[in-house]
DNA sequence: TCAAAAGTGTTCAAAATACACCCATGT
DNA sequence: ACATGGGTGTATTTTGAACACTTTTGA
């Protein structure tokens, strides 16, 4: 962040963004790392991006700018999730990210909190991520994060759990084209529980939500699988409350 | 409010609260009303009950301050909703609702929405809400509101109506003991359908999360009906997610 | 005896679940 | 030829939806 920023900066409200990702069949989180270049040790700090606010900019600007970051925050799906503003949040908050933040101790923080879900092909490179001391972990082996924000986590995570069977939101954690199984195994993670798998795509199909693509996997050791996508007309009149999902019962 | 109180206000963060209750079949929530004792006119201003937050003050104690010009604080169910922070709200504000506030047009305000749902014994007269500037107002006849409060109160009962579903909310808006017939009428009412009445107490009673009191209505010109309340432990399970109403499909 | 709401069962259609084998591909 | 994941159908059980009459009370 630069200087000129800093001073426009309103100290009493904070923006933090939960970003969710999908890869190697998990769940996982965006996460900043304290000391991410020296070997990760018991002390390691992880902390979710955020940032204070500016006088003049809006809570979503706000968390477009930390989403910009890392990725193309006009093609992200983002909402917001919580605010919390308890009066003990800062008291429990560590010295070394106060200062990184430009927070007094004796000042009250509310921070407005984001979810947001990445498509993998709006990833950053491992390398970019490097860069800017920032990491994807799993949820299933989340660390102890900054002040209060592993229950931030919690929360968005079971939000998206929420809202998976109502407006299938987990495919915006899933690139354009997908089988049946990454599906699958996708709405597995989320919900923590698993499904047969003619019963899953029979489901799914008589949704009618995703249509086929056409295409077939290739250079895979078996049977390659059928690409579908979602049909976007649908996916929106859902999104809108227009078009109903609720006979399709997970 | 006292002046003592207003000189540790925070100009940047107000709370607002969206009040829903349930009487005479009808959902309705609390506003204030500008001259309420001049007659309503096209003009009256109509608002929810808000206040800037004073500096040592956590956002739900806020809240309660807010909520506790009319009822018990500690007796009533009340959740975060959501928080506005576009730049244009204040711009759109009503001068004389910002004068009341004690805010200047040039401050960005943060508005953190709260709702609540009173159960009727919780509910102040009549008279003392007439002293308070205060109405139920049915929400199938709101007004104009002032600034995006309309948006707020719509929020609210979109929560509502999600999540009777699941979690069977709306038994925060009824007494301690009622009838199948009332609470079948508050289902309608928050969900905008009509239910069979033989097949809406075959799912409330196999759901195992009513059970009856013995007791039933007396002076009533017709067969007395049974009162039913809710069982307590489940109730606390459900909230707690431990316990599955899923079964239970509306 | 009338009006008004309470209470009660059955039938039919739809959806959920449980379950096992053959298929296409690359090596 | 084999290892790997892809893809398919049926029978059973459970749940949802539609539907009409008798009961109890006060006036």
């Amino acid at each position: 962040m630069q200087k000129s920023i800093f001073s426009e900066l309103n100290p009493n409200i904070s923006v933090s963004c939960v970003t969710l990702g999908f890869s190697n069949d998990e769940i996982k989180v965006l996460v900043n790392v304290a000391n991410a270049k020296k070997k990760k040790t018991a002390s390691t700090e992880f902390s979710l991006p955020e940032s204070l606010i500016q006088s003049d900019e809006a809570l979503k600007e706000c968390a477009k700018r930390i989403l910009s970051d890392f990725t193309n925050p006009d093609k992200v799906y983002f909402e917001q999730l919580y605010t919390f503003g308890g009066l003990d949040r800062v008291k429990k908050h560590d010295d070394e990210w106060l200062r990184l933040l430009g927070l007094h101790t004796d000042e009250r923080v509310i921070s407005v909190t984001y979810f947001a879900l990445l498509k993998p092909d709006l990833f950053v490179s491992e390398q970019s991520l490097f860069d800017k001391h920032t990491e994807w972990i799993s949820i299933s082996e989340l660390p102890h994060l900054a002040f209060d924000q592993n229950k931030i986590v919690e929360k968005a995570v079971s939000e998206l759990k929420k809202r998976l069977k109502f407006e299938a939101l987990g495919i915006e954690l899933l690139p354009e084209k997908f089988t049946l199984n990454k599906l699958q195994i996708l709405y597995e993670k989320i919900l923590n529980i698993e499904f047969d798998k003619r019963n899953f795509r029979r489901k799914i199909l008589n949704s009618g939500l995703f249509v086929t693509t056409g295409e077939r996997q290739n250079d895979v050791t078996h049977k390659p699988a059928e690409y579908y996508k979602v049909d976007k007309a649908k996916y929106e009149l859902l999104r809108k409350g227009e078009f109903d999902l609720s006979f399709v019962n997970f």
